[in-house]
DNA sequence: TGACCGCCCATCAAATCCCATGCTATCCCA
DNA sequence: TGGGATAGCATGGGATTTGATGGGCGGTCA
């Protein structure tokens, strides 16, 4: 029920219980699509999902991967509050708001916890008989799995060579 | 016995009994790996886990040595949130999400303390009948016993050499 | 009248729970 | 202060549940 170590020396905005659960997605899970375009989501994902209130997951095509991007609907208001904030100054934001919002859609989860992926999508993925869930955080991709496999030889060439490190915040 | 009793002068979030003392993972400990890949965790260690307010450990591949990464769960939540300091879809939100958020797994501790070790985490740190839990005070790391055998040489060498030093200053 | 969608059930393997057993460090009391 | 009593921890193995996957059945909408 309780919080970050306690290394926040100006102590947090964030209201414990609040902070408390938030749920993430980690790991990566190969699941099978099958040929109703059926893929089960992982388990723990549907939790993560469960915690944020929702019964289904927001998807949309990457604007930088072959890949899918998937949200909690609680994450898509983040995102907006988000955009909100720059859409004064930047015509590139309000495009990506479009492109973000206009091209989402919303799927449910069966009652066997899985999700009927859209064919333009799958295309656009590449997916063929699997689909990787990517946990990052407060999101998670979609990928074909060899594609993923590439791309996170990407990833980690990128942190280690470009010294990518996540910022000091409160705690450690 | 390590109350921190007036680390956070302004901070009343924190409820004193509880949050109080921010646990720390230390000492060595070797269990055994049953074929089930399964190990106790630590005692002590489940104890500086239950503290953060959550069953369960978070692990992924160290990306220097051939050995395991430990943390709680409240810290990879600290992760997530300090990633959200970048921008969304920025190249190194991506980079590094992927590399930390997506390798990593969440493992729950059992009834009796212990968890099971993903195979392909087994071969990475090369583990086979033990594995020891490495206290590094806000995280861990778990190694194949010899290996760390001569990884705490290394250390002890370089520190005493280099002349290493814990610099002084902040909170954590 | 097909293609598709939402729901239901069956199956198999893997993950999880439960209990039983030593072993050891700790406690308590004479 | 010796020594038995006790509780906590690590471990093994079996039983049970959960999760992923495949397939079937009716309804609906072009």
């Amino acid at each position: 029920m309780n919080n970050r170590k306690g290394a926040h020396p100006g102590c947090s905005l964030i209201s414990d219980g609040v902070l408390a659960n938030v749920a993430l997605f980690l790991s990566t899970h190969i699941n099978k699509v099958d040929k109703k375009g059926r893929v089960s989501v992982p388990a723990s994902f549907r939790a993560t999902l469960a915690g944020e209130g929702f019964q289904g997951i927001v998807l949309f095509r990457s604007n930088v991967h072959m890949a899918l991007e998937g949200f909690s609907f609680s994450y898509m208001q983040d995102l907006s509050r988000r955009l909100d904030d720059f859409d004064l100054f930047s015509a590139e934001q309000d495009d990506l708001a479009t492109a973000v919002f206009g091209e989402s859609v919303q799927l449910p989860i069966d009652g066997d916890g899985r999700v009927v992926l859209p064919k333009d999508f799958i295309d656009f993925a590449g997916i063929d008989e699997q689909a990787a869930f990517v946990g990052l955080g407060a999101k998670f991709q979609i990928w074909e799995p060899v594609s993923f496999k590439s791309r996170l030889e990407t990833a980690r060439r990128q942190v280690k060579d470009k010294n990518l490190t996540i910022p000091k915040g409160g705690a450690a």
